[in-house]
DNA sequence: CCCTGATTCGC
DNA sequence: GCGAATCAGG
């Protein structure tokens, strides 16, 4: 396959993405990762985090003999000991934007040059469109206590309430404004509090001495 | 073993 | 210029 120049540019940004040849090599398709490697490497951009770059040249005498391998089948090839060039692939990875406040903060001194500012209703300050400064990044949003939704919720246990050691057992029904759930402790090892299991779980009665039971919620007719 | 990128070198 | 073969670290 061919290097057109739109599969060049593929490469390019691809590479500068930071994809790997692997993927670049499928998303092109057609060539190989090693195609890849050499055709970035051609283009002039390299230099990427590779596992393999600190050369560990022993600077002690150890000089293992280097391991001839296929030097025999490959005569031609020689294993060429390049000095070594410990200045080279100085690219420090893109930082990532570290956003903090503080970074914030840092760059906020420029006194000169008088801003046209003027004060605007309620006391902020307007300022022309050029000399906008860093916006302050709101704060996400954080809800330390559950939401609810009004007044008549507020002592009600919601579903966001519900955890393992309150009876989660339905007041009205679903849908209601004042839907909630009982919100009791549980009885150990079961989903409500000791009343609400009495309802949930009947012991079943001889037929004769059963009497209507209790209605069982979202079961039977409303209960109000 | 797999993965990665780097390098070499015949074509 | 191309890329398989090879190297070498993670």
């Amino acid at each position: 396959m061919a290097w057109t120049d739109e599969r060049i540019d593929h490469l390019k940004q691809m590479w500068e993405k930071g994809l790997t040849a692997s993927q670049i090599a499928e998303e092109l398709g057609g060539v190989s990762r090693n195609a890849v490697i050499g055709k970035a490497h051609r283009l002039g951009l390299k230099s990427r985090p590779s596992p393999v770059k600190a050369k560990a040249k022993t600077p002690k005498g150890d000089k293992p003999a280097a391991k001839p391998k296929k030097a025999a089948a490959k005569a031609t090839k020689k294993p060429k000991p390049k000095e070594e060039h410990v200045a080279r692939r100085a690219m420090p990875p893109p930082t990532p934007a570290a956003r903090t406040h503080a970074a914030q903060q840092s760059k906020m001194p420029k006194p000169d040059g008088p801003k046209i500012v003027s004060v605007g209703p309620g006391g902020f300050l307007r300022q022309g469109p050029g000399d906008q400064q860093a916006p302050i990044p709101p704060a996400p949003p954080r809800r330390l206590v559950p939401a609810k939704p009004s007044e008549e919720m507020a002592d009600k246990t919601s579903l966001l309430d519900l955890n393992d050691k309150i009876c989660r057992w339905p007041i009205n029904h679903p849908g209601e404004p004042d839907f909630h759930f009982c919100g009791a402790e549980v009885n150990p090892g079961f989903p409500y509090c000791v009343e609400h299991c009495g309802r949930a779980f009947q012991a079943q009665l001889p037929r004769g001495a059963r009497r209507a039971p209790p209605p069982l919620p979202f079961g039977g007719p409303r209960v109000r």
